[in-house]
RNA sequence: GCCCCGGUAGUGUAGCGGCCUAUCAUGCGGGCCUGUCGAGCCCGCGACCCGGGUUCAAAUCCCGGCCGGGGCGCCA
């Protein structure tokens, strides 16, 4: 057995050996004592070494580890006073698992800060910091409350191609695939898939993938791969997936708070589980929030600067609702000339679109004529229109959108273990 | 797609024509220290992205390349 415990658990062991394992984060030698401190993925515990007990030899083996190195520590576990976490282990032995090279290329311990770059390119060691770790922690979290609040609501968790024939939606850019002798590209959505689902009578459906986007961005709230959470219900207006999706929120909110709390406190981010429903503003209205501020004609979407005023005046999560008509894809059910479409926002960030489809054949195949997309690429979509097709609704989520909110990191790359941008491809 | 900005020890930085044999911190190596908590003190190691140009003189100015960061647009 490599370990008894982890270095959480080991407090509850005083006066008892126990093995412990993990990484060296620090040594500090003062002469006749010296201290280890030992990560694992828990939390700390502090190897007290004294040289008289342990003898001349051993103390100088262990005191000269690297920093990083995998060791294995057996000894007995001691609650004191002296200790900043309130006890310590006094090793009998020492084994190294695995030798460190040293200089790291990217300091673990250290006090200074790294460039996302350095940290990127060295992604396995600043994983290791806590407060890094911390942000997947609570991105586990809030996925497990979404997952669990769609599933509570009879959603089936389905997945479905991501290589592809034709666009989604048009517009934006995609990745193109040699698919033996056919060109094919990455889905930038699950969207006309699970649609075909509504179709199929699978009456609700969910699924959590990638979806990938060819655009040349560069910022920090963009991705080229980010992981997509996708809703759909049958017998469902807007309003019903609106309700389900502010639930859904709630839920990875409570979970994050309730499971990974000390996660949320180590990133400095205080939540309380929000209230739902959340605020519906139209888009007419949040025209008139912003006039005399931000210059903008009916029929356009938000600028950055809008939404930056948006989310000053709405500090809180909150949808816009009834969207002009030509702003939204084909597949969102007119009214008029608005669209029965919202988006979910934090204060100035999307977070998620959604709508009532158009379950209307006839007026499917108008739409996207009226879009410049030709129907006959999408024939296997339109076809699942013609022989019943329920009224339906739904949404799709970034997911490292709401990690960012949830966790206040800045840079969206920070929320994903290996980000894809326009650049990065390695790790 | 358009537009800004930046590349100096392992890491993060100062310097922005001659005071540079390049600053500071951290790290690494060595020494001292029986309880540290970002331990402390002393000594040492270690760097100007690449190519061209301007100049008596280039880390510093100009051009090109490579690499990175960011804004807008687009979106999740």
């Amino acid at each position: 057995m490599f370990r008894t415990c982890t270095t959480q658990d080991a407090k509850n062991f005083d006066g008892k050996e126990v093995k412990v394992c993990g990484w060296v984060h620090d040594i500090r030698v003062l002469g006749r004592i010296a201290f280890i401190i030992l990560r694992d993925r828990y939390g700390f515990a502090q190897l007290t070494l004294i040289k008289s007990i342990i003898g001349k030899e051993n103390f100088k083996k262990y005191t000269k580890l690297t920093r990083e190195s995998v060791i294995c520590a057996r000894g007995k576990v001691q609650l004191t006073e002296q200790a900043k976490l309130g006890f310590e282990i006094l090793p009998e032995e020492i084994n190294v698992l695995s030798v460190a090279s040293a200089p790291l290329p990217l300091g673990v311990a250290d006090k200074v800060q790294a460039d996302m770059e350095t940290r990127i390119e060295n992604r396995f060691l600043d994983l290791r910091k806590p407060e890094v770790l911390a942000v997947f922690r609570v991105r586990s979290a809030l996925l497990q409350g979404m997952r669990d609040t769609l599933i509570a609501h009879k959603f089936i968790e389905v997945h479905t191609p991501k290589i592809v024939a034709t666009a989604t939606e048009g517009g934006t850019e995609l990745f193109p695939v040699k698919y033996f002798e056919k060109d094919a590209y990455l889905n930038q959505s699950p969207q006309l898939y699970k649609q075909i689902l509504m179709g199929a009578g699978f009456d609700r459906v969910f699924e959590i993938a990638p979806a990938f986007r060819a655009e040349e961005h560069n910022t920090t709230r963009h991705l080229n791969e980010f992981i997509s959470i996708d809703a759909e219900l049958s017998f469902a207006n807007d309003e019903d997936a609106m309700q389900i999706l502010e639930e859904a929120i709630q839920n990875a909110i409570r979970y994050a708070v309730e499971r990974e709390g000390d996660a949320l406190e180590l990133l400095g981010m205080k939540w309380e589980v929000p209230e739902i429903p959340f605020r519906r503003v139209t888009y007419d209205e949040a025209l008139e929030l912003l006039s005399g501020e931000v210059d903008m004609d009916w029929g356009e979407d938000f600028s950055t600067e809008a939404l930056k005023v948006l989310g000053e005046k709405i500090n809180d999560f909150y949808y816009i609702t009834r969207w002009p008509l030509e702003t939204k894809p084909f597949y969102v059910m007119p009214d008029g000339d608005k669209a029965l479409a919202f988006d979910l926002m934090y204060r100035d960030k999307e977070l998620s679109s959604g709508a009532q489809r158009n379950h209307n054949y006839e007026s499917l195949v108008q739409n996207m004529r009226a879009k410049g997309l030709n129907p006959d690429n999408f024939e296997f979509y339109l076809n699942a229109f013609r022989y019943g097709m329920p009224p339906h609704a739904g949404w799709g989520l970034g997911l490292e959108r709401l990690v960012m909110i949830i966790t206040g990191v800045k840079n969206i790359r920070e929320c994903v273990i290996f980000p894809r941008d326009r650049t990065r491809l390695v790790p």
